[in-house]
DNA sequence: AAAAGCCCGATTGTATACGATCTGGCGGAT
DNA sequence: ATCCGCCAGATCGTATACAATCGGGCTTTT
């Protein structure tokens, strides 16, 4: 390893930029971790090595471990004693709970936002749905991780309109896991039709029609889910296929 | 304001007791402070210094900053830079919100776990509404305590009749932290209507009125509410209450 | 050559070391 | 006497050290 103690310079984010001396330099590895593993960038299975990663952001283990903590405790990172931590393969059953989760919670969700919702929030979900288009367009690699991701904020959205701090945090949790989920059941091949949903969603709310809102949103999580295929799983590591 | 230590008994579990070498050192210590913190041992606003855990425990203080960082990530415990970790001191406004969240999720929890009930399960419930009875009829501190604790399991064991881990997750985490809140808020004089509403929910459920029991459920929780009194803050720490 | 056993490198688990920051008291200046 | 600044103790934040464990390759044996 190198020296540390010489110089304290170049931390990780924003190195010497702003000068607020940013406390969360554990929450930054955690968020770019993060981040990679809902875009795709980390496959799943993929080791995390505490020393790799301390090398990558020039920081100790220590900082690491304390990431991947969270990370796990977020349901995107797995550990195994003496091992290791991997990026987190969820299984089709794991994959069905985080939906049936989701069904169950964002109507209410909905409900709940819909009775805060000004015109400006409004005006936010109708860009958000112009973003949404127009990736939608798009081809390519990049336009479907970005539409992944446009597609989750859609409904990270909403659940900030509620107000609600604790529901928001599962919802960050859900939907982070969700887009891991999609990133390994989904089939390349569709993933057009939530956009449409999303609209209509929106309009039923602004129309005042909460039950319908609720029940389109329902409907819209079932076919997320069944746009994918749970049958097989494409694990990258033998070792959960071949000692299950 | 004492803490339980009759003994620091040397290392917290099975020190080198058996030989399935528990990996769970920081989870055991995560665990003991979660159940200090919901039965009421430790009061909200209390100091964890990390060295005097990690000596009451025997362990180092990495151990205890992570047992304390998943703690964190529950919302029991806060912390504040260089100043240490605190037992929560949820405002009233979080209070509020938990107990808007178990209102949208908890009529869904109950029909999903309603549809894998079997009569072995309704035994489990049966027996524990006994159990709530017993400690309602009981009084003194250590009673209300265990009611308190109790009450909140009742609603785990639903939850987790789901099948669902990741609701589940959730469940726990808002329990634990309703605890915490009903310790700061409720007062000391009711809080036994709880039981028969529970029963209610229990026969409902078991009569196939999904829709009533989800009702009662509802009902239920907001009366948890009502009997708390979120007018004041019952703060042990200044700070909170001075620079808000 | 194949199989079994052993050793070594890699990686994790835990403890400790060290610098940074906050808090509170003491003493001098006004 | 009061206020301000300095110093010391306590505690945190981060890095590093050391021990334990795992897995793979090499050697040895048959």
């Amino acid at each position: 390893m190198n020296n540390r103690q010489t110089k304290p310079e170049t931390l990780i984010a924003r190195p010497d930029a702003d000068g607020n001396r940013i406390d969360g330099n554990q929450r930054a590895i955690r968020d770019a971790i993060r981040d990679a593993i809902v875009d795709r960038r980390l496959m799943p299975g993929t080791k995390l090595t505490e020393t790799d990663v301390g090398a990558l952001f020039n920081v100790s283990r220590t900082l690491v471990r304390g990431a991947l903590q969270a990370l796990v405790h977020e349901g995107l990172v797995t550990v195994e004693r003496n091992r290791g931590a991997f990026v987190a393969n969820p299984s089709p059953e794991e994959a069905r709970q985080i939906f049936a989760t989701r069904r169950i919670i964002e109507p209410g969700i909905l409900t709940e936002a819909a009775r805060h919702m000004t015109p400006s929030h409004f005006r936010q979900l109708r860009e958000q749905l112009v973003d949404e288009g127009r990736l939608m367009s798009e081809r390519g690699q990049s336009a479907r991780r970005a539409e992944i991701k446009a597609s989750g904020d859609f409904h990270l959205m909403i659940a900030a309109m509620t107000g609600n701090a604790v529901m928001q945090r599962f919802m960050d949790e859900l939907i982070a896991r969700s887009s891991l989920v999609i990133s390994l059941y989904g089939q390349s091949t569709v993933s057009s039709c939530g956009h449409s949903e999303h609209t209509e969603i929106v309009d039923a709310i602004e129309a005042g029609q909460l039950d319908r809102a609720s029940r389109l949103m329902v409907h819209h999580i079932h076919h997320i889910e069944a746009d994918l295929d749970l049958r097989i799983r494409r694990a990258n590591e033998l070792r959960d296929v071949l000692l299950p």
